[in-house]
DNA sequence: ATTTTTGTACGATCTAATTCGTAAGCAATT
DNA sequence: AATTGCTTACGAATTAGATCGTACAAAAAT
């Protein structure tokens, strides 16, 4: 498996592949600049780069390239958070758990969704 | 309330100091060594640039000076985890809670703890 | 047909982070 | 006293990441 760490700024852009499946350059730095300031060949140049590192594809058949993640999203949060558990907290998922829900509050839905998890977890036991 | 980011050298350096409360330059040097190849001056002269950014403190009385982190191992870890909510997790906490606990699987007593906690957030909703 | 728009490519710059070499001071050892 | 070793300070080189300007080609609009 590849062994690759993206940048803050290519995850962001890996974020916009992932959720929309492809997109065009100028589609993800539209998305980009929502939250972000920052001119279009910033982000050209950014995606060019992913793409020699091979974290994105793209097709280039028609002026206008197509881009694509080369990296699965599971992977690479998986990748990450693991790291993270093991660098920040000791090894324990439990305590980024209830660090990530301390600071940042689901709502009822959310909630009833990891609950849910948990009882299964349990019942696997 | 403080905006702190530390490098992942400096997180490494930290969580050092946080382990053992206070330490020299050279005792750091060699806790770091253990997973890492770099020289003496370097980790010296990343820990004074933290003094410099107030990371860290330091006692220089006598010659040697002896460092103690300036930021709270809970706050850096809130940071952090923030910043993996957004970067990798499109801003779902929940979605980082569901990645980890999948991942990582907790016991029955972590998850009766985990389960307290968001019968609380429920409550306070 | 000409102009404008839209796109890629790519070099240049800028900033931050990392790394280390070297100088100088102090302390312990010989 | 001289040597050796440990310490800080600091400058310099290196690397990586992010940003943008400009050039040039293709397509679209006029």
């Amino acid at each position: 498996m590849k062994k690759i760490k993206p940048t803050e700024s290519e995850l962001e852009i890996l974020q916009v592949l992932w959720q929309k499946g492809s997109a065009t350059v100028r589609e993800v730095h539209e998305v980009l600049s929502l939250h972000k300031e920052s001119g279009y060949t910033t982000t050209l140049k950014l995606m060019q780069i992913m793409f020699e590192k091979g974290l994105v594809i793209r097709n280039d058949k028609s002026k206008t390239h197509i881009y694509q993640a080369n990296v699965s999203k599971e992977n690479t949060q998986q990748q990450l958070v693991g790291k993270m558990i093991h660098n920040l907290f000791g090894g324990s998922a439990t305590a980024l758990v209830i660090q990530a829900l301390g600071s940042n509050k689901p709502n009822k839905d959310e909630i009833d969704a990891i609950q849910h998890l948990l009882n299964d977890l349990k019942k696997a036991e």
